[in-house]
DNA sequence: CAGCTGACGCCAT
DNA sequence: TATGGCGCCAGCT
């Protein structure tokens, strides 16, 4: 794998249906542990067509980051709806519990 | 080559 | 628990 975005997309990639992993997990596992900005960096520059379940991606809070497509649209919506029709439960201010839905560290591709 | 930006994380209040 | 500020790393201009 060439750069660290390559890196991040294919971990990703690698998040079961159902369960999500943090910025920081995906960092640590790409090999810079700091460098959970990157990984945000690195999910905002995913071509539509290449099938990586960005949504399955959350801060460490258990959060959805505020963040906007390169379209300038708000997906947040979009990417509770797609977690929570793989069953993911958010609570009541918004927030997943990672003790239950995050994704153990070193399940994804084998 | 230097500076800026960004889907964040962690510590202090 | 909620908010604010500083630090980090990778890419881009």
């Amino acid at each position: 794998m060439d750069g660290f975005f390559r890196r991040v997309h294919g971990i990703v990639a690698g998040i079961p249906p159902g369960r999500v992993m943090t910025y920081g997990q995906i960092a640590s596992m790409a090999g810079s542990p700091r460098a959970s900005r990157a990984v945000g960096y690195a999910l905002r520059a995913i071509p539509e067509g290449e099938d990586i379940p960005w949504h399955r991606v959350v801060n460490a809070r258990g959060e959805i980051s505020p963040r906007r497509t390169l379209q300038g649209d708000d997906d947040r919506i979009l990417q509770r709806v797609l977690l929570e029709s793989e069953g993911v439960e958010f609570g009541p201010s918004g927030r997943i519990d990672l003790k239950v839905f995050g994704t153990l560290r070193g399940q994804p591709v084998p």
